[in-house]
DNA sequence: AAGTGGTCTAGACCACGTC
DNA sequence: ACGTGGTCTAGACCACTTT
């Protein structure tokens, strides 16, 4: 149980890595409780405090959400309190109201050089297209064209999508078990062209927001690719440094 | 040495917050090391593992930066590692190169509204405008307009700003005292105007990413607003969600 | 060899939620 | 009353840097 040498990982690493294990395999699923931290200390045969900081560090990343009195929980987008995570859109008068995601298209394709590099599969590898726009007030803001790996993705249908009012990405992690844990954003100013700005109700050549992200599951493996248009006449892009 | 009730607040806490004390009045200073974890813990009576989890929380927020065996040092914007720790402006290819800021005009102003709201001043009171650019391989991209409190920055003109090479944040807090610990960017895309075309060189028109930032000290007092207007033909802005 | 941060343990007790 | 996570302690030992 000591830790060995030539690249030294602590104990409560190894620990972590199990635990992250147990994630990705689905043993405990999203929403759900996991084992109490004594039982953890007793099955991986270490102390609690050791257990602790693996947890620690996996609450830190947002895979676990600790809950004083209650138990230790997988971290889901069906819950209310992450529902939107990765969307800083905010409006610039007025409260934080939650968008609303509006299905356009859902269609099969082959993957092309860009869209195979980013989500690391095979050029001509199956891909799903979806686009949809996210009304505020039932106003369209956003324009998502969304890149999926067919492979993981299989029967993702405009007749699934409609059935749904939470968020895409809940809905990834219910269906086909699929967990956002991290994303890598590339925003840059473009104009709006002729299709986009009457997607969006806005005049041809406007300034956009143009937001290509690329998320990660588990393992760092990119499972969605995806680029948005975001008028920011009334709302802007709110990000903290720190 | 217990916490008492009504709003119950940890130890390591306290701790922390008196360490926080110790940065803000500079009793320790940016690049230098602060007292051993030995030290501190008798020095407010506590146990090693009790100063060591404050100190975990304030490395976490960047105020502190921990070295195995050498010991824990005040963050500073003098270290190159965290020179440019603010821009995340990354060029769509070739290497990160850090840019270079050439201060354009500097003078005094009376704050109006929205500047006296944002720094949290008095309508009127003095404020220092300094307009810049930031240069990639001497083109540049970026073109800044600053507001500074003139109560805090007096003696911020054109020849200070120009014996300088590193980053604003390092003249800050090595001239002023003035440690930048987190900000907060509001985005939006918008046309290049006459004067902002010029100065760039792209076209009238030309979308640019808007981006707003209120920048704050220990204790959550603002101490800058900015407004950037970045040109993403050949840069974009990086944002990792998580 | 000495000093620093980093890991690990074991045990006591506190705060919170549920039964 | 009980189980959960949260805090605090004291001590041993490890890894890294400097002297």
């Amino acid at each position: 149980m000591r830790p060995e040498s030539p690249t030294f990982s602590p104990l409560y690493r190894q620990i972590k890595k199990l635990m992250v294990n147990s994630l990705q395999s689905a043993e405990w699923r999203p929403g759900q409780a996991i084992p109490s931290e004594q039982e953890l200390a007793l099955r991986f045969n270490v102390s609690q405090g050791t257990v602790r900081k693996a947890i620690d560090e996996l609450a830190a990343e947002n895979l676990l959400v600790r809950k004083q009195g209650k138990g230790t929980f997988v971290a889901s987008h069906n819950d209310p309190r992450s529902m939107f995570r990765f969307l800083r859109l905010v409006p610039t008068d007025g409260e934080l109201v939650h968008p609303q995601s509006v299905p356009l298209d859902c269609w099969k394709a082959k993957a092309g050089n860009e869209a195979a590099r980013m989500l690391g599969i095979e050029l001509g590898a199956p891909v799903i297209i979806l686009r949809r726009t996210l009304r505020f007030s039932s106003k369209p803001v956003v324009v998502d064209e969304i890149y999926l790996p067919g492979e993981i993705f299989q029967g993702l249908t405009m007749e699934v999508l409609q059935g749904e009012q939470g968020s895409l990405y809940g809905l990834f992690e219910a269906r086909f078990g699929v967990r956002m844990i991290r994303a890598e954003e590339h925003i840059r100013a473009v104009a709006a062209d002729r299709m986009v700005s009457e997607t969006l109700g806005v005049s041809e050549g406007t300034p956009l927001l143009s937001v290509e992200r690329v998320t990660y599951t588990y393992g760092d493996r990119p499972v969605e690719w995806r680029r948005g248009l975001y008028c920011t006449a009334e709302h802007y892009y709110l990000n903290e440094l720190s």
